[in-house]
RNA sequence: CGGGGCGUGGCGCAGCCUGGUAGCGCGCUGCCUUUGGGUGGCAGAGGUCCCCGGUUCAAAUCCGGGCGCCCCGACCA
């Protein structure tokens, strides 16, 4: 061996974490940022595992009695005046349609002509335009909860775009309820919280942290604002999914009235909860490793590659290759079919192998004459950091496959859960402490803090002057009665 | 909006200071070799040097203007 280990992406998480991110989503084809500044390409691979994130959390959302609908991309600016308190969080990100028509000039140059009588904003979000169509569905208690999930884009013309974490257009899913009560409300709330920790962690392997938001992190607009915190292998926070409870603000702006059981008129309570292809960015940091990417069986489009080995006369390894496909295809796996495919392009077999490796494909199996004979196929774990190539007995293929699937799922979220139990600290207790975790080389790599806090906003200023923020008090946080904020004491 | 940088084949860059046939790496195409761990060899295709104007016998290179992009900061549901 070449005394070195040649790593598929440079620079190394090590190196360079940032970078090394941009280079697995480009290197394993998921995504580039192209065209229009901030603007992303999903590419087939990439949006592969979106369509089967989709999939899994669409049924869950499903599950929960919400139902899918559809609302306009352009909302009127005037939706947005009535919500002054909402508008104030995000009114500079917004994109603006003033104009349509186009009008050519001399030269061929395209200028926009017929100007609207009012603005369009590109939905930044959809509270204020679903929450209008939602007044007027409601009239009675009866039509109470009134649970709806949308799957669309989003705008928001970030300044500061980042691949697949912040980009100036989305994809995500919005729910939007209206409830009778403000107990119902709220319990939807931390149910939609419920599920979206369950997808994380039972399909993308994401072991997160639910919380609810200090005061300073919450959506704008809402009462109540909870999240899933999840940390990326460089020991930073990334928020993977939140849910709001929006009270009454705006179904008292958009008279979102109700009659009840007793006659009265009253104003609904809402909620709102989304999870976008953020999510795909955080697959990538906290499953990626040097060698590209490394997808969770559950959402790779690709389960199982097979590169056919040949040689002169390909046809007799090219049908067993295909035999193996079928066989697998036959064999479910957390119920579905497993999903394999055999590599037939012409390039060479060893190029084949590493793409796939760096794309992140759960098993690789070589297929060659040589195996046939002996009756074995020789595999590589994704999981496995050495990438060796084993040999396994080609009888029972689909059954050997299924369990090492399994196995590299939750290989993937204990390897994670254990990264964020090592890097999460107990026992930070003074400011001085404090700082010195989060100046000291210990957190070069990043951490997380798990101390008592006053929620006071000075000391969030505090925090901020050390690069750290508060992500969320998590629902399990218990505060023995002596307990002494870490920042004020 | 404030500060810095950059626009040269598909991608990444050198050349510019000291004007004078437009280069390198990767990728791509063909042939050869090799095929079981990202290999190799030979040949080849591909460029309005961001745009407009100026200086000059001559501009990728110097000067002026414009456009676009990137990085840092403010912002980030």
């Amino acid at each position: 061996m070449e005394g070195k280990a040649k790593t598929g992406i440079s620079p190394t998480r090590a190196e360079d974490f940032p970078q090394w991110f941009q280079s697995v989503v480009r290197d394993a084809e998921v995504a580039e940022l192209d065209h229009v500044r901030g603007a992303m390409v999903i590419r087939p691979w990439g949006y592969g595992i979106w369509e089967l994130m989709q999939r899994a959390l669409d049924e869950a959302i499903k599950e929960t009695g919400a139902v899918n609908a559809y609302f306009p991309l352009f909302i009127p600016l005037s939706y947005f005046e009535e919500e002054a308190k909402h508008v104030e969080g995000f009114a500079k990100e917004m994109a603006v349609v003033t104009h349509h028509r186009l009008e050519q000039g001399e030269d061929g140059s395209l200028h926009p002509a017929a100007e609207l009588p009012e603005p369009l904003i590109v939905r930044p979000t959809s509270e204020t335009i679903i929450g209008r169509s939602f007044a007027k569905w409601i009239n009675s208690y009866r039509d109470l909860p009134l649970m709806i999930n949308q799957w669309a884009n989003i705008v928001r013309w970030e300044l500061r775009p980042r691949v697949l974490l912040r980009t100036t257009e989305f994809l995500w899913q919005e729910g939007h309820t209206a409830h009778a009560t403000e107990e119902e409300a709220l319990e939807e709330t931390r149910r939609m919280l419920g599920v979206y920790r369950e997808f994380a962690e039972s399909v993308l392997a994401i072991p997160v942290i639910p919380g609810e938001k200090p005061e300073s992190e919450r959506f704008p607009g809402a009462e109540r604002s909870l999240t899933i915190e999840a940390m990326m292998q460089d020991g930073k926070a990334l928020q993977s999914g939140t849910s709001h409870y929006l009270g009454q603000n705006f179904s008292r702006a958009m008279e979102m009235e109700f009659t009840d059981e007793d006659g009265e008129r009253k104003l609904a309570y809402t909620t709102s909860w989304g999870l976008s292809t953020r999510m795909m960015g955080a697959v990538v940091m906290t499953h990626a490793d040097d060698n590209g990417l490394r997808v969770p069986p559950r959402v790779a489009p690709r389960q199982v590659q097979i590169v056919p080995i040949t040689r002169d006369d390909p046809a007799p390894v090219l049908e067993a290759a295909g035999r193996l496909q079928a066989e697998l295809a036959e064999r479910s796996w957390e119920g579905a079919p497993i999903r394999a495919q055999v590599d037939s392009r012409d390039r060479k077999p060893a190029e084949k192998r590493w793409e796939w490796i760096r794309k992140g494909v759960p098993v690789v199996i070589e297929l060659g004459e040589r195996d046939i004979e002996q009756g074995v196929m020789t595999m590589t774990r994704r999981d496995d950091a050495d990438l060796a190539r084993d040999a396994v007995p080609r009888d029972a293929a689909a059954e050997a496959v299924a369990g090492v699937l399994g196995e590299i799922q939750t290989g993937y979220f204990e390897e994670a859960r254990e990264r964020l139990r090592e890097r999460t600290r107990h026992d930070i207790a003074t400011l001085d402490q404090f700082r010195e975790f989060f100046s000291g080389e210990e957190t070069d790599a990043g951490g997380f803090v798990r101390a008592p806090w006053s929620e006071d906003r000075a000391t969030e200023e505090t925090m901020g002057e050390l690069g750290v923020s508060v992500r969320c008090i998590p629902f399990d946080a218990e505060l023995p009665s002596d307990a002494r904020c870490v920042i004020t004491g």
